[in-house]
DNA sequence: CTTCTTGTTACTGA
DNA sequence: ATCAGTAACAAGAA
């Protein structure tokens, strides 16, 4: 599932890998994860190169050199963006799905670069999608995203700002991009855990000090998984094939019937808001 | 076999 | 306006 640490990963390793360089093909084998149609798709990219590539909550931006188009990258659950160079015939990862050999039978989009490197985008479950925009649909598009936990914008007062007045559970707060982007369900419930903070507990109910903590610990924790590439839970991978190293410092997703790390209470498992919530009984209140 | 998994959108009903 | 709940999407894990 990537979240924000896992798509800036893929965003910083593409950008230091296809940036400048002309796209020479592009196979579209699943028409469906091109959005404006395979035609359209091929035309707005074929012998176009990217400059840089952007990234706002979970979506990537990919800008179009002289086009004022952009090419949109949503990984939702499952999607990989795999690089591998001309030559190479492994990407060095191992585990599942099998991303050694490449195209694998995910692979429903390749780009292929003048120096014959080939970029991958897999999805498994293909709920994923690219998607050739224009400025104005751009712009459309961003507007629905709230803050970027990682930029000068992510203060107190601005987040603080951004849960006033609702009355949802805070967890179900942190998941809406609206508020704040890139936060998905594995970083929901640790930084709930982090802050010991109950994800049931709803926003108007929280104090001063609890939003303050919440605020510090989103920063915290966003930071710290960026810096260890992510969590591979089992389907992410960076572009090159590798995994994520934030996995062991977990505190509470996916451990449910562990002892928690802290307090050695049995973490517990519920529903909230159609998703499986993860939490200590006794660290959060 | 059934149930669960997740990001996002769309819809219903309160 | 705001929110809760649910279906849909797909394919595999448990």
């Amino acid at each position: 599932m990537p979240e924000l640490p896992e798509v800036e990963t893929i965003r910083r390793d593409l950008n230091k890998k296809v940036v400048q360089k002309r796209i020479k093909k592009i196979d579209v084998r699943k028409a469906k994860l091109a959005r404006n149609g395979k035609d359209n798709f091929l035309e707005s990219l074929t012998n176009k190169s990217f400059s840089k590539i952007d990234r706002r909550g979970k979506l990537l931006i990919f800008v179009i050199s002289g086009t004022g188009r952009f090419l949109l990258t949503h990984l939702k659950m499952t999607g990989q963006l795999i690089y591998q160079k001309g030559n190479k015939k492994t990407a060095g990862g191992h585990g599942w799905p099998e991303i050694g050999k490449l195209p694998n039978s995910y692979s429903h989009i390749i780009f292929t670069f003048s120096d014959n490197s080939r970029l991958f985008f897999n999805d498994l479950r293909q709920f994923g999608y690219m998607e050739v925009v224009d400025e104005k649909q751009l712009s459309e598009v961003l507007a629905r995203f709230g803050i970027e936990p990682l930029t000068k914008d992510f203060t107190e007062k601005n987040f603080a700002k951004a849960l006033q007045g609702r009355k949802t559970a805070i967890k179900t707060a942190l998941l809406n991009q609206q508020i704040v982007a890139g936060i998905g369900n594995i970083y929901a419930d640790e930084v709930c855990f982090a802050a010991g903070i109950k994800c049931q507990r709803k926003v108007d109910s929280l104090t001063k000090t609890e939003i303050k903590k919440l605020f510090s610990t989103v920063k915290r924790i966003m930071k710290l998984a960026v810096e260890k590439r992510g969590t591979t839970f089992n389907n992410y991978r960076d572009a090159d094939g590798n995994t994520g190293n934030f996995v062991g410092y977990l505190n509470v997703y996916h451990r449910d019937g562990k002892k928690c790390k802290k307090c050695s209470s049995i973490i517990k498992k519920t529903k909230l808001g159609g998703r499986g919530t993860h939490y200590c009984p006794s660290c959060q209140k």
